[in-house]
DNA sequence: GATGAATGAGGATTCATTCAT
DNA sequence: GATGAATGAATCCTCATTCAT
């Protein structure tokens, strides 16, 4: 295994210890292990278990970002735009439910350092603010304050998501994803 | 300090320390100082630090059950009706910011038993889906999976608080509460 | 064993570990163990390893300063005053030898914090500072600066105790001990 | 850097680190790097962190010996002799505070096993036997047990070193080196 | 019922040392 | 010889829980 490998490992492993058992349940030696490293090797690529935790927190929430940002089209029909985001955000978290748990989980936990989750969350809704704010200039869009729009779409994608999570047997249903993207979508609408 | 009075300092003390340091990082010792009784006496009136937390969730969950139930008018008028139980249940949040905040992190967190949280979450929600039924029976609301509907309606609650309680500035603000209200109401309007 | 009982069998058995294999060889678990109490009272009583290391050290100079300051006769012969403490110093060092060679070993010692060192040093040394003084007004002693006659003291108190420790068999006899008062007189008179 | 000069950067950081944060909170990684080179090239050249300290402490003997040795002058006049050696080893100890300073803090230190320690202090002591036994038959020395003597002698050092490093605007001074002196000869002398 | 000293298992972290490259 | 990632035993300390007073 590789110097890499192994720091991945770490990071799948801590994913699926953290989401199984809770952050604070899930000790170190216990990471280590079932990554098949020593328990030292884990201090040499983290400084401690926090950090370990914020990396882990930072890169899924990157690898979220990635998943969706390549996917603005900018054609202009907000709508259109808005629906085939919805979609991949969606299909996203149904493809890692893994990481979208860990998200339902510690989006809100004091497990990680707010600044970290603000930033992170930031950097989401950020691009989201844009969206919403050309959105608003066309009257497409509701005039509410931006915040409330934007803790909306995380509420509402939280909730979609927790839906489909709980409920596997609909993943393969495209009217329920409509359905989630029209509550999402009215709820927006000018 | 009678009896009562010590359990009750005791769980205003956790709710406190949990909030602001998280549940793991708050010692049953530290509670017990705060609160101002000695580190054994916590455990005569809770069998365990899990029992305590589980029974602060469920009397946090109670009250904001109680301040909501009582308020149901049943006149027949759906939209009215939900308006005003918005109203009621942001009014609470914004009155009880700490246990709001609690709500915030707890309810997905695995500090607290699933068992526990499904529990409480089926009494909240249940008598929402009643609602939701009738709606959709009288056609005023969409027909959307009911779980679905609930998770949104869950979902959008804790956006909505989550943006005035960061917020503090607008929580005499009628105007934001009632587009806080519309986005709730037109995603699941028919 | 009572409270403070177990307090003091920490300290003793701290004392003896220290001496015989050094502060950092000795592992908090093994005091306690031969202290016959468990892990976590150790650190009920002393907040951290360094904080046991600074109350014994504290603790064992206090003693030592009790039993030469309680001996200061003031009779104005100031060379008979010092004969007699020298023998009660270098009585107690021969009474309790692993407290002396506990300072042997630690006067100098970074496992303790430089500040404490130097206030236990300025207690002592302060109240020898003055019978210089006194000694210097008379014309008996030197007129050397202050400063490096106490260290002087110090020093030689240190490589006398040394001796007398390192040879047993010399501890009833009374020439030695005034040879190493006569060392010590003749550096300090003028 | 060649193979000799970074074994010599290795015993120089190793030095500068134990003196400023004592044998065992210096890690041999730290020496490493703040030597510049890789942690495993510590251990080519040491095979142990003990033996590394052992030949520091070794190397800094010799060369405080080398030093002082090279000065004896075997005149015949021993108090022109003895006031030299120690002009000459004050000097030193002016000239190498950090080695100094590493004397003070691990003569008696358990971080050096006691066998490296007992053989350092004879080939110092030993010479300075002679002298003492010579002093002795000249009938200019006391006749006080030539252990105690020797203990003495180094204490004295020691004590003035430590004054002279306490107090640099002393260095200069020669009245007080010459201070120094009678107070060890004065101790010395029959 | 109340107290708080005592317990000891458990956990995060460190660090001397090894060894494959 | 030099490197530095990897190792895992060892250590300090925490903390929920118990129980004698």
């Amino acid at each position: 295994m590789s110097r890499l490998d192994k720091k991945q490992a770490l990071l799948d492993t801590a994913l699926t210890l953290f989401v199984s058992q809770g952050f604070h349940a899930t000790s170190t030696a216990s990471i280590a292990k079932q990554a098949g490293v020593a328990t030292g090797t884990l201090f040499h690529h983290f400084s401690s278990k926090d950090e370990l935790m914020k990396q882990l927190f930072l890169s899924i929430k990157q690898e979220f970002a990635n998943a969706i940002k390549g996917q603005i089209s900018q054609k202009g029909d907000i709508k259109a735009d808005a629906q085939h985001l919805w979609q991949v955000a969606i299909n996203w978290a149904i493809e890692n439910p893994l990481k979208q748990e860990f998200f339902q989980q510690y989006s809100m936990s004091p497990s990680i350092p707010a600044a970290i989750r603000q930033q992170a969350m930031n950097d989401i809704l950020s691009f989201m603010g844009e969206l919403i704010l050309q959105g608003q200039k066309t009257g497409e869009l509701a005039h509410y304050p931006l915040s409330l729009m934007q803790e909306s779409c995380h509420g509402q994608f939280l909730a979609a998501t927790r839906y489909f999570l709980d409920h596997p047997e609909t993943w393969e249903n495209d009217e329920h994803k409509q359905a989630s993207f029209s509550m999402f979508w009215n709820a927006m609408k000018a």
